[in-house]
DNA sequence: CCAGACGTTGTT
DNA sequence: GTCTGG
DNA sequence: CCAGACGTTGTT
DNA sequence: GTCTGG
């Protein structure tokens, strides 16, 4: 799965990749991005047209007829398995796709005893990679708007299996293009969602600092003991 | 038909 | 809104 | 994901 | 144990 995260590349190294030329929000670099809070998302309009736009949103979805912005029907994780079955997805996973920008992520191995050990999952040379999302736009009774992100995840493969069962689902730029666009009609979007983990995923032991969301700093990358 | 859920993960 | 369960 | 709370009343 | 907040 995915529930936490890390975001060290500026705003404009994302847009540059995408192509995105209007205003983009300025974030700083982020080494344990968590559940709830703001995210920086590539997407298009609510109705999947519409050039490319770096947004941030709300991490956690809140469905559209949701009765309010509560964190009680906040998914952070959509199965890819079954996206298009699923009620509380099937509009977001047919109009509004989008692609979380990250420099790697966090899992967190369980050990035949005593606490979970974290380990951060990136590439070896630290680049950005995207997560595969779908978005949703709420609209409260009062006028209050909200606009939230789910992570797609999928079974683990490579380097992550020896850590956990679950992964984001891992796309590069071009992947991401078309997974917002779909492009590739409904076959395309299933081959996306079946796309292997790219070459190069790393995964090492870090500080259980991680755990606690209130430290947002490098100090989460330090290695530890496996 | 209406009522009620609508989600994932890990752990027991 | 849309699906499932009764 | 993990951490931390988990409650109400009346009074200041 | 289970829910909420980050």
């Amino acid at each position: 799965m995915c529930g936490r995260y890390v975001l060290t590349s500026p705003p404009e190294a994302v847009a540059a990749l995408f192509e995105i030329s209007g205003d983009v929000p300025n974030y700083p670099p982020r080494y344990n991005i968590a559940p709830t809070q703001p995210v920086p998302v590539v997407h298009c309009g609510v109705d999947g047209t519409g050039p490319l736009k770096l947004s941030l949103m709300r991490w956690g979805l809140v469905p559209h007829w949701s009765k309010g912005p509560d964190s009680r029907f906040s998914m952070i994780n959509a199965r890819a398995e079954t996206l298009a079955s699923k009620p509380a997805y099937r509009g977001a996973f047919r109009y509004r796709r989008c692609l979380l920008p990250a420099n790697g992520f966090y899992e967190w191995k369980a050990l035949p005893k005593g606490p979970r050990q974290p380990y951060f999952i990136a590439m070896g040379d630290g680049g950005l990679i995207f997560f595969a999302g779908l978005w949703e736009h709420w609209l409260g009774p009062d006028g209050s708007e909200l606009a939230s992100v789910t992570i797609v995840t999928t079974g683990a493969t490579g380097v992550v299996r020896e850590v956990h069962d679950r992964m984001p689902v891992i796309l590069c730029v071009d992947e991401g293009r078309d997974w917002i666009s779909g492009a590739g009609g409904r076959q395309g979007l299933a081959e996306l969602l079946d796309a292997p983990a790219p070459i190069g995923l790393t995964a090492v032991p870090v500080s259980r600092r991680v755990n606690d969301p209130t430290f947002d700093d490098p100090s989460c990358l330090e290695p530890s003991e496996g």
